[in-house]
DNA sequence: GCCAGGATAGAAAGCGCTTGCGCAAGAGTT
DNA sequence: AACTCTTGCGCAAGCGCTTTCTATCCTGGC
């Protein structure tokens, strides 16, 4: 029915187009390449011929005999988690934008898979591979990497790390990173000039760096603001939901709500917050004021407020840079460091703090 | 400081391996590539020489050579939507598993995207192109697709379409839906056992397989209950939070809360028809019980009940039944067919209905 | 009218790797 | 002791395409 024209079993060549078209295969590759001189007549015939037989190039011949490959990889945890979902989206993205096509590997967050994909994107000659999400990094991950992204270099390619510190100033690679303490401190203080003072911290994880920002950046604030921090408002643990539902909940039963706004490490975390607070009959933010970071689906469907961090914008910064690294001004040799701003979002899971011990705005 | 093997400029080659340990290039790929007889003093002569010379194969090279290409391609209208994160989660995970690379394209749900994405995986060789997600299919689009699913199998690759209806019985696809109609029967049944009559259908959509599939469950249930269907009772409209507000604002606003519960199309139509709600005083489950469809993070987060659907078991199996199509016996010629099992998520968002009108369940 | 130079197109040399084929040797076979 | 199998390895032929390097032919300029 719609089969005349793949007539030939397999598949047409590049020989088999110049045979049909009666050219040579280096007129048929220019005419499809474009940017050469070339009779009417014989494109004519040429794009007949292509049409005719359904002719499809091969990339792999193509990549090999032309050099470059036009691709990007990108290594996330798992597609199936939001936050890298959508700096994977960005990414792919850019890529596209750029004319290349976009790999995507799960490492599943596992350091050795990891390494392992960088390495296969070598072989793929990946012409920039973006690491994006967080891997517990030994020495020996550290050395492998700095190695790699030296080969990558050499090789004319580009490591990209998205949300993840620099290896080291003489590292090449680019390095995209948000604003974590910013953001925090923004989050923190929105919290303060609202009257509450005794904020509940979330999600303290020595040694992550994204977790370390965030802790600064409240603590920064609350020194700002004349605030005594108080260590027993600080609480240890990952971030995510079910950690968040925990943490709270151990709280809660642990002692007396003295708090009067929580500062969660990041949506989820405030999520499950928020429903270990219903489970005790407290309401956000009605009983306590509550605000995440992130500003994932979840913030929006519960009004909360959060602190906005531009994924998709980490994501394509990153493979702009990754590309165009002629562009991009370094810091140390190759290293190139971006920082983008995070941004306050405001929405209802923030309630001033009028109560005993509260006190109106401090300013404004 | 560690780049004592990477001296040669630009990358080392088979032929500088085999220079340096002495040896042929067909003994050194062979070494590589394992399953033949080798000296074990040759392997270990050409196994030390690739580290030194930090030796990288040239996958485009052995594409060419070598034949098959061993890569996967999925093309999705977004990544960052979350139910089709989950499928791609699955393909990609089922083609690692197979050894396969995993190529994600964005088609932002665009025919003429999509179709372009699917000529550029013929020219990367891709093993099977899975495509998710919904486009709107005019007769060209779906002659092209054809065209293509047909060349795809000629050049020993794959067309697999998930969450999709079967282009036609004798063109060779592999198809891998879910039971739609199922879980709204379920998700209905559920509704009318707890006593619910008067169910208010959110999210018709004529032509869309998908909603098709539910509302004809949904009202399928209720003929199955000798519940008259009432068309007053079904509001169209596309699936997705917005839409979900948007409808459930406008009946709410049009008319009297004639009903006692709500069947959302979607998830995300369900959250957002629970805020219009709430925004009219109406709370759930207290004021009106709810079911959504998709089982996703907002389901869980607003403990919604709902249908689960096994995204990533869909990608798997598109993945793995095109990759081992011998294993698959195919309905038509070459037509590969699986409907998935939808299975409900009881949550906290139906209370039995036991008002004026309500009636206690009708069986057990 | 004759030549420089642009427009066109072909021949051929690889890109880096896999593999069929052939050739040594050493290991078994009668 | 002559002979057939393995085992181990090198040779060389491509895989399908891009890209010099050339070879024509045609045009205008002086």
């Amino acid at each position: 029915m719609t089969d005349d024209l793949t007539a030939a079993p397999g598949r047409a060549t590049l020989r088999d187009v110049a045979a049909r078209a009666g050219v040579s295969m280096s007129t048929v590759s220019r005419v499809l390449a474009g940017g050469y001189p070339t009779a009417a007549s014989t494109k004519d015939k040429v794009l007949r011929a292509v049409e005719e037989l359904d002719y499809v190039a091969n990339a792999h011949a193509r990549a090999l005999a032309g050099g470059a490959s036009k691709t990007v990889a990108i290594l996330v945890g798992s597609v199936a988690i939001e936050f890298q979902a959508y700096i994977a989206q960005g990414v792919e993205e850019q890529a596209t934008d750029d004319k290349h096509l976009c790999l995507v590997c799960s490492t599943g967050g596992d350091p050795e898979r990891e390494l392992a994909y960088i390495q296969l994107m070598r072989e793929q000659g990946a012409r920039a591979v973006v690491l994006v999400g967080t891997v517990v990094a030994d020495d020996a991950y550290h050395a492998r990497m700095r190695q790699f992204a030296q080969a990558l270099d050499a090789a004319g390619s580009r490591l990209a790390l998205v949300g993840r510190p620099p290896l080291a100033r003489d590292v090449p690679a680019v390095v995209v990173e948000f604003d974590n303490e910013g953001g925090a401190y923004a989050a923190t203080s929105h919290l303060l000039t609202q009257g509450h003072e005794r904020i509940l911290y979330l999600g303290k994880q020595p040694g992550q760096t994204t977790a370390e920002g965030r802790l600064a950046g409240h603590l920064r604030a609350l020194a700002d603001f004349g605030v005594e921090s108080d260590e027993s408002l600080i609480v240890a643990g990952e971030f995510g939901r079910q950690p968040g539902y925990q943490m709270m909940t151990a709280r809660l039963e642990a002692g007396p709500v003295d708090f009067t706004a929580i500062f969660a490490g990041d949506d989820p975390a405030a999520a499950g917050a928020i429903q270990a607070l219903r489970e005790h009959g407290l309401r956000v933010p009605d009983d306590v004021s509550m605000v995440g970071y992130d500003d994932l689906a979840v913030a929006a469907d519960l009004g909360l407020t959060t602190v906005h961090i531009p994924h998709e914008e980490l994501g394509r910064t990153a493979v702009r840079l990754a590309l165009h690294q002629a562009d991009a001004r370094g810091e140390g040799p190759g290293l190139v460091h971006r920082k983008l701003a995070t941004q306050l979002i405001v929405r209802d899971s923030v309630r001033p703090n009028l109560g005993p011990g509260g006190r109106r705005p401090v300013r404004s």
